[in-house]
DNA sequence: TGTACATCAGTGAACGCGCGTTCACTGATGTAC
DNA sequence: TGTACATCAGTGAACGCGCGTTCACTGATGTAC
């Protein structure tokens, strides 16, 4: 039966959500259109009311989750000033970041599949990614404008990798875990000192 | 029909060949059981006569896929003599290793994926993971010894993040996917420079 | 060495199940008069 | 404002298909005599 304009675009927000915590969750592969509408408790037919296909799903729902997470962090930054770049990677190598799969951020719960999704999620991708790079980037004034940006493509690109790393041992190895995340960070913020002392030589 | 113990063997190993590349080009989810038999040139049938579970046999493929990578390495060294770090990073970084997915490495194959498998893949991957830093420590005495193991697994990390990140966005953005490889490259260099100057000064 | 027979790798049909997608239908919503 | 009707979000059965796994069977291999 038909639903007013306002309970449908609530229901297509539930639907994103929904699909956008459990693909990170349980991977794409892993999640079926029919659990996800289940989810936002609705029935599988509804959802193609709203996506014309699990592809166009997978791309929306990737914005979906990457938004909401870049949303809470920007609040985060506005309640307590804007953050130097080892805040940043204290929060992104944090051990909360590597166990909060669901509401974690995409990049880092998908990365491997998003290689096989098709164009649409590539370029959803390269925009988060370019949109983390940025916000470190502007915490970066110390480093040499030229070093600014390579510091912070390294720094996300290590940071998923850490991130995905940790994830995979945490089941048989849980001290490696952490130290993945403790070593990347601090090789990572090393790498940042040497950038800025080099200025300062 | 019975087979020789010698083709019987023979089967197990072009079964795991057959599992290990699929798995890497098209996720472990992206791959069934039949589509491995039938690439080894058997029935799916044979494949339980061989592995209890697809479970099993993906948790043997990892280990296969990454022995495999080892042993072409462990070549390439005999030949050429031990690699510096920054020889190290040269291949772990390369465009070659980031679009040779099917013989590359599984651990960046498989990164985000392996988190959702069961204990023994998980294991292997610990184990596999350990060995490639062993391999990095040993290129690094020049380190002060307290930091050789940390840059170690910071690279390792940080070269499975660059991968998976590299690939995800060379769909959309061949330029950005090989600047995410040469800057994380340059970033973990660069924090093994800092650390060994540290040591001299 | 030759023969009889047990072993077991491999075959292929079948299992129940969930997948993504389609579609005829329902009935409340939104609109035109 | 009240009524008639078109719209369309949501339902649920059905589609063909591939999934992981099981199993009765085949017949060459390996072994025991």
């Amino acid at each position: 039966m038909r639903v007013s304009r306002e309970k449908a675009a609530e229901n297509r927000v539930t639907l994103l959500r929904a699909a956008s915590q459990l693909f990170r969750e349980r991977g794409i592969d892993g999640v079926g259109v029919a659990e996800v509408a289940k989810a936002a408790g609705l029935t599988h037919g509804a959802l193609y009311a709203h996506f014309p296909s699990k592809d166009a799903l997978v791309a929306e729902a990737f914005s979906y989750g990457f938004d909401g997470n870049m949303a809470g962090a920007r609040a985060a930054w506005a309640r307590d000033g804007r953050p130097s770049f080892d805040e940043h990677l204290a929060v992104l190598f944090s051990t909360e970041a590597r166990d909060k799969l669901e509401t974690g951020c995409p990049m880092t719960a998908s990365a491997s599949e998003i290689a096989r999704q098709g164009n649409e999620v590539s370029a959803r991708f390269s925009r988060a990614f370019e949109e983390m790079v940025t916000i470190l980037e502007k915490s970066l004034e110390d480093v040499p404008a030229a070093k600014r940006r390579r510091l912070a493509v390294a720094a996300v690109a290590a940071e998923v990798g850490a991130i995905a790393v940790s994830r995979a041992v945490a089941k048989s190895d849980s001290a490696l875990a952490d130290e993945v995340l403790s070593s990347t960070r601090k090789t990572i913020s090393a790498a940042c000192k040497a950038g800025s002392s080099a200025r300062r030589r």
